[in-house]
DNA sequence: GTGATTATTTGGAACGTTCCAAATTTTGTC
DNA sequence: GACAAAATTTGGAACGTTCCAAATAATCAC
């Protein structure tokens, strides 16, 4: 009625009290009786009120809202973790602003510096490729706690929180040497990014360890995609040397393996090994189910959002790298699937 | 320096003009002095002024933030919709806060009213299942538009956006009976759904034109995910009559389907024609390319985010109800794949 | 009942912006 | 150079909240 929204001045003055005791109430401090509380209560109820948070933050600093920019939504890898993040961040009374950069620096230069307008304590972000360390100064300076997650920015004076790539190549190496193979290739991902190298390095060292001679043409860099893998086994499957199996760069460049293989009638699993990246949640449940390194993308969304959130409640700015421990999840697309009733991680 | 925040006051001191007219300089205003304006920038980006939106919002009433709940976002569905919306929102200057219910309603509940404590101006939902027409009363009386995208709630008073569902079912089963089919079983996807039943409404009104009699034991209702399409499956095999080809609720259950399949050596597209509902990113490069209804997703999300903001801009809030056309993408997984250059529309 | 405690409540004064009406400067005309 | 018109600039007064210091009310001990 009263023009149209409602205030804690309308509340105050319907409840007969000081706005200053809505707003206490509003916040649920203990100072105030019992009596007032529950009448202050009925009328915010009664006439509707919403709460305007923007007014709010102009006093306070801390605003509930955190941003998350990731590099690609559509790949499920990137859209678990950002699940992972909603869910504590909701659950933290936060809510999220989410964008897709599509991996391009400007669209994420763009969000950050919109974001930051908007107010948001803190951000979470997967860099798009070509990210350097200094497009976050401007955030920490403000105090604003940024975690990098996946991928890591050499020099970045923030936290991150990356997975075990080294570690997690190299036990896919290890298990498929276990099993007999010789020829094992390294398929998809852009060579020119860190968690290429990374887990090529864990690949390399575990092909050491096992005794086999690394050769090049065995590691056949592609999109990190379905396609990519597609495409993949088929430059992989010209060779004179075959190879008998596969690491993938990803779940997603896995998929793809073992399309690729169909279609050239072998079956994944059978005929050829292949294990993939990352856990995605179809890996559980794709035919044949996927062998995998279980980086548990959901998981590490929430770890993501703990870390941010403790950091913005502690207030200190003090940079902290993890890296998050992986493992090899065996299931039927090695070939060695006897036990099927592997499941995937959820910490 | 001072403080800590650089404001309108700060710069005006250094440039020597008032807070007014950095204010105006700050909305791009006609009528500031083009030498003024220059100033006033340039000391904008040596004190490494931040705008803050909140406190202009208290001011204004257009907040430059919308919400885009969606109730799976795991699914790539969903994931490429919410891309859609962030494209047009982001070029629009918006940002967008994004939340996953996972079909809580509950949760649906929290996150919309949290989100409009943030002062949204505009909110795009996929509802969760079960998610009444009175849960948007509030926002609409408000003022704030509310686009309803993938699933209807009738009795709603508030602009939605849907696939033609019937349409698209119809489709399917015209093509595989044209390919000669006269099995053909409808799978996956949950009874209780108003999706569900518009699309098992067009499949039985093609069945009925094509002349084929309707077989309640063909309609395999599971769960509208790759598990689902491979249970579908094994419980259609089962059957006396079985089937010899299949509409599927959506691409994830159709890749199911497919998983399925293979699992009992049957080969998709060869020995049995799969059609799925989508078009999703990866039904295109799949092996076989998967054979659907194209609904286009990100398209989708582009367009409600457009009928978002036209609302938005226009004030009025006179709902709208959009029904989204859909084509059959004819591609491998239905055994007709002739023309394999069939690719995806992107309008 | 009195003074001291403790428990509640309460008016401003912020916060950083935008808006309005009014003031000032510039430009143009004769 | 005086006057009008146009162009530019400018002080408050909002916006809806939270804080602070201080006021008031309730309770206690004697």
């Amino acid at each position: 009625m009263n023009k149209g929204r409602v205030t804690v001045i309308d509340i105050a003055h319907a409840a007969g009290v000081s706005k200053s005791t809505v707003s206490l109430v509003l916040q649920g401090s203990s100072l105030v009786n019992e009596a007032t509380r529950a009448k202050v209560n009925a009328v915010i109820r009664e006439l509707g009120y919403v709460y305007n948070r923007g007014a709010a933050n102009l006093r306070q600093a801390k605003s509930k809202i955190v941003g998350i920019v990731v590099n690609d939504l559509t790949n499920s890898f990137f859209a678990e973790l950002a699940v992972g993040v909603d869910m504590v961040v909701q659950s933290a009374g936060y809510v999220q602003f989410l964008s897709n950069t599509g991996e391009s620096i400007d669209r994420q230069r763009e969000v950050v510096a919109s974001m930051r307008e908007h107010g948001i304590s803190g951000l979470i972000v997967s860099p798009a490729r070509g990210t350097e360390a200094a497009d976050f100064k401007s955030l920490t300076n403000a105090g604003i706690p940024v975690v990098i997650v996946v991928r890591n920015i050499p020099g970045a004076k923030v936290s991150s929180l990356v997975s075990d790539n080294f570690a997690g190549a190299s036990a896919a190496v290890e298990h498929l040497a276990g099993l007999g193979h010789r020829r094992i290739a390294f398929m998809g991902g852009f060579a020119n990014t860190a968690v290429f190298a990374e887990r090529l390095g864990g690949y390399r060292d575990a092909l050491a360890k096992a005794g086999i001679a690394f050769d090049d043409d065995l590691v056949v860099a592609t999109a990190p995609s379905r396609a990519g893998g597609v495409e993949a086994v088929g430059r992989a499957m010209l060779l004179a040397n075959k190879p008998t199996a596969a690491v993938c760069f990803n779940d997603a460049v896995a998929f793809g393996v073992c399309d690729g293989l169909r279609a050239r009638r072998l079956e994944p699993g059978v005929d050829f090994a292949v294990v993939g990246f990352d856990d995605v949640i179809e890996a559980e449940s794709a035919v044949p189910a996927l062998t995998t390194v279980s980086v548990d993308p959901q998981g590490m969304g929430r770890r993501a959002a703990q870390l941010l959130l403790k950091q913005i409640n502690s207030g200190k700015v003090e940079a902290e790298a993890i890296v998050s421990a992986v493992r090899l999840v065996v299931r039927q697309s090695c070939g060695a699937g006897l036990d099927t009733t592997a499941r995937r991680v959820v910490s």
